[in-house]
DNA sequence: CGGATTATTATCCAAACGTATAATTCGCAG
DNA sequence: CTGCGAATTATACGTTTGGATAATAATCCG
């Protein structure tokens, strides 16, 4: 008496672009609904594919939401290191205004990317997965920012750097968190330029007129 | 046959203080755990009474949140206007020092404001009420900082008044982030000195030690 | 001091969640 | 062309959620 209960038809897909994905679909949902849209249902539909499907590939939501998580953390941290490779170590001024605004264009500065980092920062403090990623990503880049002031052309004081790096850090976020949460709030590039006058200010450097310009993407692939 | 089910003793409380338990239930939890972990369950049972009482006091579980945001909001920009109530209008650059430093201390900067913040930044994207209260608390914010900036005395330049206004807010934002989430990672009056010494540069201000100096909280009852 | 008011509790409900498991169908080896 | 293993779907379960309603006890007021 049941319906013949048509079967919904699906094709089979390497485990890698699965996983890529459930991923990207997590990511999504977070950025448009916070983490509580991120359900295992919906991610499954966005993604096309049924809900049991997650627990195929990962061995939990949570492992896939930590994944997902990651990935956006590491993206940012790349494509800022992105920016200085292949540039003159003789050029710390250089170096630095191109580290500073990549951080101010797509893909880093969005929307969907600053609307992840939201949905995460306040879970971070009772999932200690969570808080690791979270610190390792930002501790590194502070670092890495903290070298670059290091090596501009003055007397050395690493305690003076130390203190830089945290507000050039600061001013970074706070100014990336404004720029990708009301983005109609500015005129293009403008923030970058804000951005790169208060570091010039704080550290007592001017940076060349081509590092505001410089807002393209960089071509990835020839 | 039902047990004689014995019922829990209560006593009756005024409505305004059962409503600011609730409200302090709820921000206290947030604040530990995220939106997440303020159910209407476990908010009752914070204030020490049991969930149907919230619906008594409040329409639904939202509202109830919603009180508890505006509430801490408020009473941020509340405090950093309190600090500077009563200076001469005559010290324009202690006045914007004294607006500063509020900030950077207790009761603004600290792990349970700035968790709240961070829980309710992501909600305000899909929740218009939450979008409003942080919108209007955001930027009433910064337009008293502008405010004080144009105050300075120097050349009159609303232009630039705005981009600075912006940038010493995101400065502000981000140190605050940092100082409230890590707080083990800073020396005390570290931040604040941090903001000062990036914001006085960013301005082209120098602020008078005893800037530095004023951590204390201050008396509000004789 | 007693009856009325209402603040508070206790109980129930439907929906949605993550997870577990059984049933199918796709794709490839032979 | 056929069969077998693995990828995928489908179904079901137990828990937890926010919300609704009825019962009860504390307080107020005459």
């Amino acid at each position: 008496m049941a319906a013949p209960a048509l079967r919904r038809p699906y094709r089979r897909e390497g485990e890698e672009k699965r996983r890529d994905d459930l991923i990207a679909a997590a990511m999504a949902l977070v950025a448009e609904g916070g983490t509580d849209a991120a359900t295992v249902r919906a991610i499954a539909a966005r993604a096309g594919v049924t809900p049991g499907l997650i627990r195929h590939y990962f061995q939990s939501k949570e492992e896939l939401t930590h994944a997902a998580y990651r990935h956006v953390m590491e993206s940012m941290t790349q494509e800022a290191l992105r920016a200085i490779e292949g540039l003159p170590e003789n050029d710390p001024v250089g170096r630095l205004a191109a580290f500073i605004a990549a951080n101010f264009r797509p893909p880093v500065m969005t929307p969907a990317v600053v609307g992840v980092w939201a949905s995460y920062m306040h879970l971070g403090r009772n999932d200690p997965v969570i808080h690791t990623i979270h610190e390792a990503t930002y501790l590194g880049y502070r670092d890495r920012l903290q070298e670059l002031i290091a090596a501009l052309p003055r007397p050395a004081d690493p305690a003076r750097d130390r203190r830089e790096a945290i507000a050039c850090n600061a001013l970074i976020d706070g100014l990336w968190i404004e720029g990708g949460s009301l983005p109609e709030s500015f005129a293009t590039g403008e923030v970058q330029r804000i951005a790169l006058d208060g570091i010039g200010a704080m550290l007592g450097v001017r940076f060349p007129e081509t590092a505001y310009s410089d807002t393209s993407d960089r071509k990835t692939t020839p």
